[in-house]
DNA sequence: TATTTAACCTATAGATTTACTAGGGTATTT
DNA sequence: AAATACCCTAGTAAATCTATAGGTTAAATA
């Protein structure tokens, strides 16, 4: 039941990125991401790809270029990257919305294992289609700042 | 976010036990079993290994010997059985409270990617560690009771 | 326009995990 | 004693994961 390295590094970087979105949002290169998440810098960048072909980054070439979001971070769901980087979230195919495929159980409708997975599906996508990079961005600073007060007598 | 083969078919096979469970419950062998849920009886003899060293199921050696549950299978929890044969549920190693290993994130407590894994976790465990065979075999004959209702005129 | 920068793309390689398979050993029953 | 059925160790082929290498293309700047 792992999240692989891949989407791990994947959502740690669209979360650099949303972490730095201000009004213009500014670009940063391959090598500054890679270096600030401590991600090997071109298994990243064979990670940037399908993220950008999914339109969740864009990127530009050239002298300054690098990647930013594609769109504000409130529209970005961590379930849709996972879905990207690894495939899908259920835990067996034959109860996947997204990723469908039969598995090898007579009956899916009345197979008991497939009812399990059917709602473990339900509560992790629960989470991972209704959590933003926003969110978690807002939920981290709500975090620091109440830290911050703690620390103060 | 995978299930694997070897945790399905520990489950399927511990289901089959379930729902043969009359009293006294009788012994299966691994043949037979094997041949039920259409699992290689030689990978279905590994995975019962753990699953009897964990005191889930009882064996019986020689001619009439056999696999049976090892206790009521109302306490009997798919968690465990996933937690036996793959390792953890938990997404990511550092939000494990069974088999804690930590990740390289410079902290925890405030790692927007934990944060969100920890509410994966707790979801998948909440249903995981709250079913157990006896419910499943329940629930498959409630909905299997009420197709035939269905048939009937 | 030449040069530099940084993303793009294809291929591959090592390590690990997965899903089995083989074959002999051991306990129990008849 | 013979048959049965679980026990145990080892190994292996294939897939997947985690990267790495190296050249190509596009854009900015001098």
């Amino acid at each position: 039941m792992r999240l692989s390295k891949r989407g791990e590094y994947g959502i740690r970087a669209l979360l650099h990125l949303a972490e730095r979105a201000k009004e213009p949002q500014p670009l940063i290169s391959l090598q500054a991401l890679a270096e600030k998440e401590n991600i090997p810098v071109k298994f990243l960048e064979q990670i940037m790809i399908p993220l950008r072909n999914a339109g969740l980054v864009h990127t530009q070439k050239g002298p300054g270029g690098g990647y930013k979001l594609a769109k504000p971070a409130e529209q970005i769901f961590i379930g849709s990257i996972i879905r990207i980087l690894d495939g899908m979230l259920a835990p067996v195919t034959c109860v996947s919305k997204t990723a469908y495929a039969p598995c090898d159980c007579p009956d899916e409708k009345s197979c008991g294992l497939c009812m399990v997975m059917a709602d473990v599906r339900d509560a992790i996508t629960a989470i991972l289609d209704n959590t933003t990079l926003a969110s978690i961005v807002q939920r981290r600073s709500l975090l620091l700042s109440s830290q911050e007060d703690s620390n103060d007598p």
